[in-house]
DNA sequence: TATGAATGAGTCTTCATTCAT
DNA sequence: CATGAATGAAGACTCATTCAT
């Protein structure tokens, strides 16, 4: 929303064109993630989005092809910037200390905002979408557990780490990030999840785990 | 084509009307599941529910209300019955076989039958429908998790827990079994899981969870 | 098919099967003139119908042989028996006289009873049932008018009726009968009409009009 | 055909967007009637209204909510405009020249227009839209029935009436107005009914009603 | 005769998409 | 670039009618 540039001269505060088209856009993204994950795709309808977003119907078929297009639009780019920020583990810092900085991303950065939204959209719609089912898992599952595989691999190595499972199946490392997304989705409203507690007692049981007694 | 005798002799056993109406009904169950799993709840077409389930479209209005009707008697019929089977563990058993055997009975049951598409349903379709998810929770989600955490009372008990956090977070020890079926789902044609060898590795994780070393 | 022959063998009561018939047949009709002066012939539903009547869906075609029939053969059996009862006047009965009996008659028979909401019905769907409204006009329309001509003739031959035009507008005598139908059926709930007063009213102004004062 | 220029030289005077949709629903409305009238509420298919008004079917709905709400306002328009031009008689017109000025207004803008077919209609379907019925007796049967009683009251205290029945019961004298529309509405084809000479007997019989030979 | 489960043609209604302004 | 009136294909749902029992 920056516009803040060249407004005091005109009547109209026109920023550059290429800027509102832009804004339009994201305006639009916005509106539509409202209405896919409360209704799911098919039955969101691009009149409430443009709605939402305040625009005409015909604004949104300028920014994208079709209803499709926006859908995956929408999916695509709110997710991948997400996997930039998995770099692989380096220095001295503990196993515990980077699951701990994940556990937290994961709670502030998705299951606390709108991407949470997104993740319940590919679950739901990915069986009727298998480009988008491919393209998440391409861009977002497979280096997510690559990314933890890599970790366990630390961790071995720094010997945080003794139970060698946990490097051929990562989902054991993720499922209760799993767990929480769909629970809060679909459960929170009857009963309420402490997740950054159980995310807590993953991490503590992921560390025990393997140890021989 | 004589309709009044010979009635005895052949092979089929007269089905009576009701009993036939009751196959249709559970014939159009089947076809709606196939449906609604593939396509989701909106972009089902009831028509194409009719073609697989072999009957006319107006069938389907004989037996359910309309679409919703269909799709939520689908969904409760097809879970209920799986509660019943959960026990509370009694006698010398222990909590690993128990576990065990409830690792067996999802994959065998669920996650390779139909039923795990009536999850992923719920999964998919439970924002839309909340008191589909208010129903599932009630009658599914809250009666497994507190059977799993009898299971860990049960464990601590007989001194195999011995992490406290599992009977506070029962989703812990449910996260694998919704993951895989997420997983295969979605994933599974990208890259396989071995879903057997990876719940007996979260069996290990758990009993060795919450041991001091 | 002798359907009167031996019957007192059995059990049940049983009455002569085409006496059944005759009843089922009517049960039928009655039901029928509820459901469709209620809803009119389009929107009334023939399993409504046939529930009223305490009859299976399918008895009505057994008796009738489509929806129209049935509506064409309520309609004609339940108005031609009225015309039979309009004679001719003769001896020295009083115009007035006449004309009080038929008011009589007319709110008695057709106005407080369901034969009204035969009539209503012809008028609500005369348009589309161009043969009904054909032989509702030859079967009563024609017989009615020409009955109150001669009862005009016969009036003016007394001396009792002195206007002409009352001989060649016969639907001036029949008006209020037609108006308090139609405000009966609409409006008399928002306001009462006391329609045997009206009608007195009325007959006062025919044996009036056309006196010189 | 360019389209950004030359504007005011041809013959159309660029109907605004709003202008336009404006006649497309009157269009619509016109069409309805034709169709309404002429099959009923429930006969009548939303798509031959749509053809006849060459529009799409789509484009009904945009302008009205549902087939219903169509019908509705289709009569409810047609008629309260009628309502306004019934004015309390004032000076020295006498009644017989206010009664035969209604008389002929009822046969010109009624009786020959398609405004006859919205009474019909009402007649017709009032039963099952108890709504429309409430409505059309407070808009426009209660007024009218109303100016009646007014215009006799003028009468009375003229002394051009002097029966006071007629001040009572104002069906009377609306009476053959309702038998001229059903009659022509359902019996005309069989026998035609010359309206104007009836209506003028029938003043004639209102004004020389009451008097004492 | 009587039944009611089954059928599918027929309708209303929705909504993605287009296009003139 | 932006709009929203118009469109018509698509789909849910109804109900008269049939027919096996």
């Amino acid at each position: 929303m920056s516009r803040s540039t060249a407004k005091q001269t005109a009547s109209k505060p026109k920023p550059s064109r290429a800027l509102r088209a832009a804004e339009t856009r994201q305006a639009i993204l916005d509106a539509a993630l409202d209405e896919f994950s409360a209704q799911g795709f098919a039955a969101a309808r691009i009149e409430d989005v443009a709605k939402r977003a305040a625009v005409g119907k015909g604004t949104i078929y300028l920014h994208f092809k079709d209803k499709e297009a926006l859908f995956q639009e929408l999916v695509r780019t709110s997710l991948v910037p997400l996997v930039g920020s998995m770099r692989a583990p380096t220095g001295e810092v503990s196993v515990r200390s980077l699951l701990e900085t994940f556990a937290d991303t994961f709670v502030r950065d998705i299951l606390n905002t709108r991407r949470s939204d997104i993740i319940r959209l590919v679950i739901a719609e990915g069986r009727r979408f298998p480009s988008l089912a491919e393209f998440h898992f391409r861009e977002v599952i497979a280096p997510a557990t690559a990314a933890m595989q890599r970790l366990m691999t630390y961790g071995i190595a720094r010997g945080e780490i003794t139970n060698p499972d946990l490097q051929r199946f990562p989902q054991l490392i993720i499922g209760p990030a799993m767990v929480a997304l769909i629970w809060q989705g679909l459960f929170g409203k009857f009963a309420a999840l402490d997740v950054a507690a159980m995310m807590r007692a993953h991490i503590d049981m992921i560390l025990q785990s393997g140890r021989t007694p």
